[in-house]
DNA sequence: TCGGCCAAAAATGAATGCAAACCTAAGGGA
DNA sequence: TCCCTTAGGTTTGCATTCATTTTTGGCCGA
């Protein structure tokens, strides 16, 4: 198949997938920048997988993708080999890829470079942050803590979860935001999440705990928001855990990762 | 060329590479587990390029990479794009690959990031380390000492890196040590060196924070530790950049990387 | 001499081909 | 009946081929 031909076709794939992947993929048209092929199969690939559409533990089936991205094996066997690389997947010698199973042992020591990573970027962003980034956080926390007197489970996380990623790009630091979306992205995989709403105690703690946070980042005091995050991190494991451990309401996907 | 046909030749392949390569791959036999030729190219091509056997900024000549390693041009490329993803290369679109050109500014934040990951490290150490790991480093450090009062910079430098590496490993986290290995590469590409020989001031002090790390380490200080850590590897990122800035020694080759 | 234009050559990105390894399942022997 | 063997189809890993793009080198004109 020509390129030429391959940019004709339509976006819809003639081969249906088996139950177990959805019934779409995001049917994104071909981009108007032309080029890399390769990385757009990667991005479409890893999202595919981090968003959960390949159980833990399933091959990776590869002739179907390749007729579903419409591809050959070269370009999507690269980009397996990438996300290998990335810990999202697993390469048996000649018996394919697998989605990587994440264990228990495997998300607390997730959760904890996790914290390493957020504790780095306060300590960078409290020598870096402008007053006005400052201030842009400060107003997300107050509208976090509109929604946490509301009960905006939704609207909670989504300041929380800018908030933590204003913190990194705060840092200003290319290489550790890179890894820190990496790490994001192999938390989000393990479709965890703290769920706050069956564990108000931690949620009112974690609203203290982003007070603090605020506190230090206004006082640009680096080794002591460093110290915070961490715990912070660390807290939300736990809590996490209990729950996992609880069994409450296992199955149901949770609208966000963070606390 | 079939797999054995590549299997009966000899190691050196017939066709020289230019100038700038070196003379010899290190013509390692093939392995006798026979797994994955892809990942031993990866491994293989990752350490030629780690080495600094190509200029930053050449070229990643793909065809003579292929005669020199017996291979064809799929398992190389797919090796290229891994190492792309690890930060190690640039692929320009239909233009190939360059080895990544680091400037003084990356070379700034992925020290600091270092830091994060070693202060992280540190933290969980202490959670974690037993008496005898403690002993040993413990150990390590006093060894270390020894070659600082002899003056040799050599032992020294083998038993720095021995101890930061030994408090990563007893953090006890894969993910950590796979990303701290990952970061110590990229820097160890750019041939970046404390030189403690030209700074005898810096060596004392390093010195003294070493003896602050193994003292909060034996307190089990997490908070402390890491806080230590972070700023120990500032400081010495900090006089690597004054070296740099004194144009010492400019081209040497420094026998490690750190303090 | 220098700069721009064009054709040849090389390199790249992706598709296809092919041998080896793996999985499945039917058949035979204990 | 159960386990081992084994033939077939399937999948994987790599080599090779093909279509483009980029680069190179030469030629012409100013």
């Amino acid at each position: 198949m020509t390129r030429a031909e391959r940019e004709s076709e339509g976006a819809d794939g003639p081969i249906p997938l088996p139950a177990r992947l959805p019934v779409e993929l995001p049917a994104k048209p071909r981009e108007n920048l032309v080029h890399s092929l390769h990385d757009e199969v990667l991005t479409r690939l890893r999202e595919f997988i981090v968003e959960g559409n390949l159980a833990p533990g399933a091959r990776v089936p590869e002739r179907l993708l390749c007729e579903r991205f419409g591809i050959s094996r070269t370009p999507l066997r690269e980009a397996l080999k990438v996300l290998a690389s990335e810990g999202l997947i697993d390469l048996l010698p000649n018996r394919g890829a697998r989605v990587r199973r994440i264990g228990e042992q495997e998300i607390v020591e997730l959760f904890d470079v996790m914290g390493g990573l957020e504790a780095l970027a306060g300590r960078l962003a409290c020598e870096r942050i402008t007053d006005e980034a400052y201030a842009a956080i400060e107003r997300l926390h107050h509208e976090m803590y509109g929604h946490y007197l509301r009960r905006d489970l939704h609207g909670y996380f989504a300041c929380n979860q800018a908030i933590h990623d204003r913190i990194v790009a705060a840092a200003g630091n290319g290489p550790l935001s890179a890894t820190y979306a990496g790490f994001a992205g192999r938390l989000r995989r393990a479709r965890y999440s703290a769920n706050l709403d069956a564990n108000r105690d931690r949620w009112g703690e974690a609203m203290r705990e982003h007070e603090e946070i605020l506190d230090a980042l206004r006082r640009r005091a680096g080794a002591e928001l460093s110290d915070i995050l961490f715990r912070h991190l660390r807290n939300k494991r736990k809590a996490a855990a209990d729950r996992e451990a609880a069994q409450l309401v296992p199955g149901e996907p949770s609208p966000a990762d963070r606390d």
